[in-house]
RNA sequence: GCCGGCAUAGCUCAGUUGGCAGAGCAACGGUUUUGUAAACCGUGGGUCGUGGGUUCAAGUCCCUCUGCCGGCUCCA
């Protein structure tokens, strides 16, 4: 860290107390949870008897204000581990007290290595003598620091929203109310900010998607389960056939498997010990349990099972656009980008031996980057979700786990990228390399993953037979480069703002009439005829409206391509297109022959390289 | 699932302390035959998300359910 982001982290941190100082001369009974930084700005956790709303921001500002008018400096101060449980319990914070109690008892506040410690592991040499706490006012607070020297140095804040979190994150604890603030150095870069978050909000993908008329989603069909309309079943069928074209070119066979399987494929793949209750199930009329398909994993590993017999028929790359269902929590579902149901996959498992591994993850990692540059996103990284050994949260051998980390960091070592290592974030079966960006309101997900499994071969009893005549468990690869359709769509669309690339775009060429004589619609339909002939996505806006409100109906719905067509045009033959801004196309404004146009927007669409310029 | 907020015409939204449900856009009809981001005039359209309750009277107050939004938890 720098010393003005060190400073900028004390500032955040500082005002989460004045926050809490300030909650406290509002609500005198506050209990107090943490209050840390986060990006932008910080939050502090309370408990209230008062339910907080964006009424209170208001009232709660003000307080804070006259707390950084006072400016009230930030005594530091030691007390002993027992001196401040008492003062903890004097003060009746009992959260406080939870957390000096396992600072005495284990000599750290973090769960994840309570957790450890409740397994038995070694912590003597953690024990803790003292405690630091800050005092600014009458408000005094456990914290390690740093802080300002006093209040009337904080920047600029506003309280930005409230909301529910579980008192340390575990969701059988009481929940507290969570109060966020955004805070900056100056008042300057806090607009900044306030107006970088409008206009992402602009850029949300439910609002592009219902505007453009790509998805929606019905009350009575249900939460979590859109309804792909005509211009996002095209964009999801172009997307699709696409992949389809790079897969099949790198070997991959595509195959098709059911929506339903009977309760013991789930079993006998290990699924249902971990996601029983996030399948869909229900018994047939003859007593038989199906689950709604939530993976196409064990699936595919019956048709390897069939297909693959020797070392000779590896490696085995099976392929499917594997629509799947999942039963979320209602309150997780956003958008396109987490759904319940009707989630297509761009899914794929290669059957590798351990010789083959390396070479067909750096693959993998080869066509995801193609993929990427071809459809013109660009701001991701790379994570290496790891399970978390000391928890013991994962199945199997220890050491095969750490060889086929080590696999993944080597391979993204010779392909030449960076990553961020994520302990507890690895499948049951295996680490894997997820893809991760941010929607426009900077939240982070996952977009792409790349999977290896070193348990499901060994528990499904997949084998095959190697050179040396013996049984054998292959590695699996799971991979699935575009993640969902629909994710994926849903991150494009924000990346693009709805601007999609010519090849991509629903509607690649609107045709607008001036007039609506007779000879204008006959050679207005030749056109679209012949551009239908060259397989060009088109329409014709022949209404009896203005030119300029055709236009502007055509803009507004992000057409790559706006041709009016007038006497003019009839007379020389010729068209005047006008291009989207955006696009970085071969074409400029200048009158062309109708065959040239058309070839030409028919040859970008093929070409796949005329990116936006975004 | 949990915490909090929200739900009024196809869309975006007004609707005062409970007292006859509104605007713009869209749609439809007419006039206009239009040249690169919104022509003009008119018409129709809502059991105010659902079910219940309080009241002389409910879009407005209370409860239920459903859905949406922001978080938390979860994410094979």
């Amino acid at each position: 860290m720098s010393v003005d982001d060190t400073r900028l982290h004390a500032m955040r941190h500082s005002l989460a107390h004045i926050t809490a100082a300030a909650v406290k001369r509002l609500w005198p009974k506050a209990k107090f949870g943490i209050g840390p930084v986060i990006e932008n700005g910080y939050y502090y956790d309370f408990e209230l008897d008062h339910t907080l709303s964006v009424e209170d921001f208001p009232r709660i500002e003000a307080e804070m204000q006259k707390i950084i008018k006072e400016s009230q400096p930030f005594e530091y101060f030691e007390l002993t581990i027992n001196e401040a449980i008492k003062w903890a319990k004097e003060e009746n914070q009992p959260y406080k007290l939870e957390l000096l109690n396992d600072l005495k008892r284990a000599g750290t506040t973090s769960i994840k290595e309570l957790d450890t410690n409740e397994l038995g592991l070694s912590t003597s040499e953690n024990k803790i003598d003292n405690v630091s706490f800050y005092k600014n006012g009458d408000f005094t607070d456990l914290c390690r620091g740093p802080h300002l020297e006093h209040t009337g140095q904080a920047g600029a804040f506003k309280l930005q929203k409230i909301s529910g979190a579980y008192w340390r994150g575990k969701n059988t604890n009481t929940q507290m109310q969570r109060l966020y603030g955004v805070a900056f150095t100056t008042a300057k870069e806090l607009k900044q900010y306030l107006h970088v978050v409008e206009e992402a909000k602009l850029r949300d993908h439910r609002k592009i998607g219902t505007e453009l008329g790509i998805f929606m989603f019905s009350d009575l069909v249900g939460a979590g389960l859109p309804l792909w309309m005509p211009a996002g079943e095209q964009i999801k069928h172009t997307l699709t056939e696409y992949m389809r074209e790079k897969e099949e070119a790198q070997g991959y066979k595509y195959v098709s498997t059911p929506v339903l399987a009977h309760e013991t494929l789930y079993q006998r793949s290990g699924h249902t010990a971990y996601y029983a209750e996030d399948m869909y199930s229900f018994k047939d009329n003859e007593g038989n349990r199906f689950y709604l398909k939530a993976m196409s994993c064990p699936h595919h590993h019956m048709i390897y099972e069939r297909l693959v017999k020797s070392y000779r028929d590896l490696p085995l790359r099976l392929a499917e656009p594997g629509t799947i269902y999942r039963n979320e929590l209602s309150g997780t579902l956003t958008g396109l980008i987490r759904v319940r149901g009707a989630i297509t996959q761009n899914d794929a498992h290669i059957y590798v031996t351990s010789d083959q591994l390396k070479a067909e993850f750096l693959r993998v990692l080869e066509l995801f980057k193609e993929v990427y540059e071809q459809v013109g996103i660009t701001d991701y990284w790379y994570r290496l979700s790891l399970p978390d050994f000391e928890n013991k949260k994962f199945a199997g051998a220890r050491d095969v786990w750490e060889k086929a980390s080590q696999l993944i960091r080597e391979a993204l070592d010779e392909f030449g990228a960076k990553y961020v290592e994520a302990e507890g974030e690895a499948a049951f079966y295996g680490p894997k390399l997820d893809v991760q960006t941010r929607n426009t309101l900077g939240k982070e997900d996952s977009i792409a993953t790349n999977q290896i499994d070193v348990l499901v071969p060994e528990r499904m009893g997949l084998k095959y037979i190697n050179a040396k005549g013996e049984e054998e468990a292959p590695f699996i690869i799971h991979r699935a480069i575009l993640g969902s359709y629909e994710r994926f769509i849903g991150f494009l669309l924000e990346k693009t703002a709805g601007k999609l690339p010519i090849w991509l775009a629903p509607e690649q060429i609107r045709f607008i009439t001036v007039n609506q004589e007779i000879e204008t619609i006959t050679f207005t339909e030749q056109i679209m005829n012949e551009a239908q002939d060259l397989g060009l996505r088109i329409s014709v806006d022949n209404a009896n409206e203005s030119v300029g409100k055709k236009i502007r109906s055509a803009e507004l719905m992000k057409i790559p391509y706006i041709v009016v067509i007038g006497e003019q045009e009839i007379k020389s033959k010729q068209l005047n297109p006008r291009i989207r801004k955006d696009l970085e196309v071969s074409l400029n404004h200048e009158a062309l022959e109708v065959d040239v146009f058309l070839k030409t927007v028919a040859n970008e669409t093929k070409s796949k390289t005329s990116r936006s310029s975004l």
